[in-house]
DNA sequence: ATAATTGCAAACACTTTGCACCGTT
DNA sequence: AACGGTGCAAAGTGTTTGCAATTAT
């Protein structure tokens, strides 16, 4: 999606192109994954302040929009991140709590599977699967 | 484990045997699944009440002992059901809300793949894969 | 008897909502 | 002017904690 793609879409059904909703999304961007929280701080630390609130009500308008996407990583807050570049599987590491992110192809076999045998289409994007990583297993 | 077991197990560990800590753990093993509130309310209708606060400790008791474990199967609250019946993968179909479970054979090629690639050895018995299920595939 | 456990209410963290004000169109 | 968007504060959830009273051992 082109920078002012969104844009039109935007103002297609009605919305407005605000400098908040421009802010969030690009911190969304430079964050990868982030919690509304640091989602907020992290706009805070680049301009002027946007409320959380207000970012609350922009990640759902962006997640309507399906630019953005969210899943959730730890047990607190969700953690959102772009939905163009959300094409994988998220790992979690329960000893030193890393996320990673791995092909969306390591999960063929479990999807095709589900597919078969129960017609379960499964959504690999929202996929996250906790374990421990080399370093922590032994640990 | 047996009726017996667990009651020694927590007297061994200076724990007490409570008729409050029985009602939670026979509420979740009649619920299935079951969230705290759920199992709260669970416990309220076969017998005298049980403070919510006691079901959240009660529960952390238990999960500390290895006997109940959670998952997250939706976005608000925590899903517990006993350990010894953990052993699965759960389906969560984002059109009806229906919660299912299957043998954790699903995900080997998935554990498999990580294991080699990366080390990472996943925790199956945590896994909820979030889809649509068959009924709800088409609406 | 004594130390763990409970219930209750207050405190918490995260999220949503109502509403007056502001900025676009 | 009309309407969407924002900030703020208040209200909602789900969960945790301090403490006095209760209860298992």
């Amino acid at each position: 999606m082109t920078e002012t793609a969104w844009h039109e879409e935007l103002r297609a059904k009605g919305y407005r192109v605000t400098p908040q909703r421009q802010l969030v999304l690009e911190a969304v961007k430079a964050l990868g994954h982030g919690t509304p929280e640091e989602i907020c701080a992290k706009v805070q630390q680049t301009a002027r302040g946007v409320n959380i609130s207000t970012v609350y009500r922009t990640l759902e308008l962006l997640e309507e929009l399906g630019m953005v996407t969210h899943t959730h990583l730890n047990h607190v807050a969700p953690t959102y991140h772009l939905a163009a570049e959300a094409d994988h599987v998220h790992l979690v590491c329960r000893g030193c709590g890393e996320v990673s992110e791995v092909r969306p192809e390591m999960a063929d076999g479990l999807v095709k599977g589900l597919e078969e045998e129960l017609g379960f289409v499964a959504d690999v994007r929202h996929l996250t699967v906790f374990g421990r990583c080399r370093g922590c297993r032994v640990a």
